[in-house]
DNA sequence: AGGGTTATTTACCGACTAGTACAAATATCT
DNA sequence: AGATATTTGTACTAGTCGGTAAATAACCCT
């Protein structure tokens, strides 16, 4: 008995990538949000039959699930890198910057899949909306915790609101994926980015 | 021949009232999206069967347009009377608190249609997509003109940039729109205000 | 009262939705 | 080669989608 049975080379092999086929999914649900995309919108782009679909993936809710996790898992990825910056001011300045970089770059959909894949939907999209929410909020948690330790590390003055801080840098970060979906730049964003900071405590 | 001869009172009359019906629209729309709301959600929230709907607004996509008209000329809407206060900062600062204010408000959906009701879409919902964008948009060019003026009344330093300025409220406005869908409190919303605003230059 | 006009109700349309049953195809294991 | 296991393509389901045809009801005007 195989502890990795369902490895196993037996029976058909399947005729496609399903790292890949994740892959495109992602980029559709991205673009069209949860509602917005059917399932012949995603068989076509993933180049397989719906079967394939429902045995690789189990059902629509699930593909999305699993495309958000490798949405965040990607390396481009710039949000937990970003985290382990030595001094608050830089953090910030690393999730600022790489957001400006990624939400308008070409290469993909612009925006951010976790804002805009299901921010109003309909009620069979509920659980899909339930789950990009929390991931925004754990993110801002994230951000939170980090600028908490910076007030111990002396970093950040005593006196700052770390809950405040973390929900200021969201709010633009959040922003940023509107505003990368009206077109925005790179550079634009850079300079958003900027004034953001601005408003950010140095060291104290 | 009467040049209002649509007014003239003949025929059966209308058994709901045409305003409350779109206030009713609107609601949903707000809270689904354009994707996420179906024709059956729309009557069974105004009240009315689809043949008056279509009779009365045309289809699906002209009553979500006309509704999103309804949303901005809305009395409690702060984006206008903000502009008109007297220097670049009060602007700023009347509009950041009444997004605060408006946006967490519990006595409609939460957020921002323009940001919200068709961000990700279909290729169904390209028109008002679109449309949306161009409201989006527009907002902040008109925040620019009127930082381009507060440079002229000198209550804007001549240095500074009325885009990028336009801009980075822009970002924060329609990151607040998220937020109040994550769940924040106008409080909260309020010290996200007080944050931007600190990065905004005052009278020079 | 009767004609004209408009709104309402009911029932329907074809197209599309997410999801699946089933048989043929393709691999490994014995 | 034959048995077993899995994927594939085709064809299908029941339900919902946006939108409408047609008959009836309710009003104004003469």
């Amino acid at each position: 008995m195989s502890a990795v049975s369902s490895t196993v080379n037996v029976g058909r092999p399947r005729a496609f990538d399903i790292d890949t086929a994740l892959e495109k999914a992602l980029e559709v649900f991205w673009r069209k949000g949860y509602d917005g995309t059917s399932l012949s919108d995603l068989t076509e782009a993933m180049g397989i039959n719906k079967p394939s679909l429902y045995a690789a993936f189990g059902n629509k809710e699930q593909l999305f699930l699993k495309a958000i996790e490798l949405y965040e898992s990607r390396p481009c990825s710039f949000f937990l890198p970003a985290l382990e910056k030595p001094t608050a001011y830089q953090v910030a300045e690393h999730m600022l910057h790489g957001a400006a970089m990624n939400m308008a770059d070409q290469a993909h959909p612009q925006g951010c899949v976790v804002v805009q894949g299901a921010l109003s939907c309909s009620e069979a999209a509920a659980t899909v909306k339930e789950a990009l929410l929390n991931r925004r909020v754990e993110g801002e948690q994230k951000l939170r915790a980090r600028f908490e330790q910076a007030k111990l590390d002396g970093d950040l003055p005593a006196s700052a609101d770390a809950e405040t801080l973390a929900r200021y840098l969201g709010t633009v970060l959040q922003g940023m994926a509107i505003q990368a979906n009206n077109g925005a730049t790179s550079e634009q964003l850079r300079q958003v980015a900027e004034m953001t900071l601005q408003a950010f405590p140095r060291a104290g």
